[in-house]
DNA sequence: CTTGACCTTCCCGCACACTGGAACCCTTAG
DNA sequence: CTAAGGGTTCCAGTGTGCGGGAAGGTCAAG
């Protein structure tokens, strides 16, 4: 299979598969008599995991840790387990932290449309924000 | 105001000091007899407002645009509740996709601790992530 | 024989907000 | 005189995941 195919089968830009060739995320794949990628069909589960692992929020350097665990002949279970784990707490935090930046965003919503701008002091770039 | 005590004042690197003037961040500062640059002290105040916005997750773009009505004499204000409509929106659309997130991953640790390694099939990278 | 659609490698650029380092100047103290 | 501790410019790199485009080879159809 062309890289053309695998990008048109796959969704992924024949650009972005020589990248992950690149970065060891695929395997090399044969080439042909003129020099061109030759994929075999197992490319595309290794597409579909990539993008399933990556809508997890996994960098393509962890993606790589359990495909190399898996080309080692390992169950990467655990491990998966354990990048699920700490990245569904990694989630957690920011989704607290962004609670309170939307809790701030609303004081200060709410203070701008109950503000005159007559009150503005001229020395301060806004009195929206600034001195807290 | 040598930039070294701006720095300390502030709590913004000397370098980031350079940097924000080079954006247009903040005033270019004029220059003492040896070329070394000499803040004002409304500077820290400037400072104070480009660390609250950037507290609530403004971009140095979009600060500088508030900067610049500020030293056009306009006040800012309406402009700025705008921004931070916006960025509320923002946020809530970012904690919404993150919940969404959180849930996915959840469900998959669950799957994941419930689950017999010896199920695993070999043709895929893991199980546990994958085909949907 | 030419056209157009493929493929190849290689290098640069982006977004964002800095940060590091080199090479150099100025000032003050000992 | 020298060393320490400021300051200056400019260039380049960081991280992340690609995308653009050049310059060229290959292949099938018309």
């Amino acid at each position: 299979m062309l890289i053309g195919e695998v990008a048109r089968r796959s969704g992924v830009a024949a650009k972005t598969l020589r990248y992950y060739e690149d970065i060891g995320l695929i395997e090399r794949p044969s080439r042909d008599a003129s020099g061109y990628r030759d994929f075999g069909e197992s490319v595309l589960g290794c597409l579909a995991f990539i993008r399933s692992a990556r809508a997890v929020g996994l960098t393509l350097g962890e993606i790589r840790g359990i495909v190399a665990l898996h080309d080692d002949g390992k169950v990467p279970c655990g491990h998966v387990l354990e990048l699920l784990r700490s990245r569904a707490a990694e989630v957690d935090e920011t989704i607290r932290q962004l609670r309170e930046l939307k809790a701030d965003l609303d004081r200060l919503v709410e203070q701008a449309v109950t503000f005159d701008p007559a009150d503005c002091d001229p020395d301060r770039i806004c009195h929206l924000l600034g001195r807290p």
